[in-house]
DNA sequence: ACACCCATTCTGGTATGGTAGTGTACCAGC
DNA sequence: GCTGGTACACTACCATACCAGAATGGGTGT
């Protein structure tokens, strides 16, 4: 899994090299840097009008996190996505949520109802003002209120670090707006299931929910290829 | 979360900064560095007659992994362990592991049959011979070999950064050679449980095999609390 | 005797120069 | 015209020098 929770994220900016690490971490998760772009050490220092030292300690730490691929004696490159990562990351995740939700439905003793059906209706209200990035933050925060149900909060650290994996194949997907529907129909069933301390409900519903954005991450794998590695 | 299928580890000596890297990891991984040792860059440049570069390379590297902590203008110290770190591997690795049973008692087909008990009957001999460095070796196959009924080869790699992740826990622990023949009795279950296709006994004793580790590993954080964070 | 301040000496962070390995383009030879 | 080799340009890698912040120890004032 990814270093996500590294000290750098806390303070945006203590030195030169969290700087540019930082920058071009987003520009590459944003996909304004696309993989298989040709970056070098002194074409980016020179960019931020500094050494390349720190440039070379960003490079390192991105290359870490598999954003980046350094290859000795020859050039770094925005690395290709990896379609097993991608698997992977998927694998972890829809594990992790199944075992969230059925501690969450075993422990369940309904002090969570109001939260759970406010998150709802705050994401109704997103989806009615078409507000994509709100509702993408409500989504988190839905999933995060379930891992505290399950009173596993640390588990939201696993599925934030998988989201991080594949979150950026859908940033420039249209597929995944035109779903987010389904989202909140899902989420309202997890909600009943979980109410209803129905198990087996919750379980199927759970792993539905998460197959959903399996399928539109196939999509994306389908229409740029040319961004993958295997 | 660890970057542990970098490039680095393929071939264990490429550039001076991988020397430094793999020495210094194994160092902290086998204990031969406990939590709270105080490095210097100088220090270990000076130790391998090389600049400093290299080993600040190493450094970054390793405090992206967790095990080092940088802290600027003052010192880096091998990073005392995280409970919740030890915690979430848990988690993952019971997660992983339970979607792996399930997946793998839908789909068997019997064709494992023979591997399995070939694996159990190699782990019996090493521990006649009270081979440990053997039976983990076996168990980690063995592992491996539940992922692969379950064709999810990739879930080998998770499974095996949890581990990585408490590994170090072990180490130094005896408690956990006196329970290895317990390990053994649950491999046994598990492929009876797998063979006969009870997905509900597999799990069960999926969770109560796992759950032994746990019950080392919250004894070696009450003997060694020093090596803490928290 | 105790507390506080300042200098010294650590630490990691940055800048720069030089090195060796790798692709590429150009030119010679066939 | 095509192929092969060689020179060049570019890359990441390493070494060295310098800088700024933080800790520490000794000295001084109270």
């Amino acid at each position: 899994m990814s270093a996500t929770s590294a000290p750098s994220e806390v303070e945006a900016r203590r030195t030169t090299a969290d700087t540019v690490f930082n920058a071009l971490r987003e520009d590459i998760t944003k996909m304004r840097l696309c993989p298989g772009t040709r970056l070098s050490e002194a074409e980016v220092a020179k960019q931020y009008d500094i050494s390349r030292q720190p440039v070379r300690e960003a490079f390192i730490r991105l290359d870490n996190l598999r954003l980046l691929q350094i290859r000795p004696q020859r050039a770094t490159v925005v690395r290709p996505i990896s379609r097993e990562g991608i698997k992977r990351a998927r694998f972890v995740r829809l594990s992790v949520e199944l075992e969230v939700a059925r501690l969450a439905c075993e422990q369940y003793d309904g002090s969570a109802d109001a939260t759970l059906h406010q998150q709802l209706e705050l994401q109704q209200a997103s989806l009615e003002k078409a507000d994509m990035t709100a509702f993408t933050q409500l989504d988190y925060s839905f999933h995060n209120q379930l891992c505290l149900a399950a009173e596993r909060p640390h588990a939201m650290k696993v599925i934030s670090d998988c989201k991080a994996t594949t979150d950026r194949l859908c940033i420039p997907s249209a597929v995944y707006a035109k779903r987010t529907p389904e989202v909140l129909e899902d989420h309202r069933e997890i909600v009943d299931r979980l109410v209803a301390r129905d198990l087996d409900g919750l379980l199927a519903i759970t792993r539905e929910h998460l197959g959903r954005l399996d399928e539109s991450l196939d999509a994306f794998q389908l229409e740029h290829s040319e961004y993958f590695e295997d």
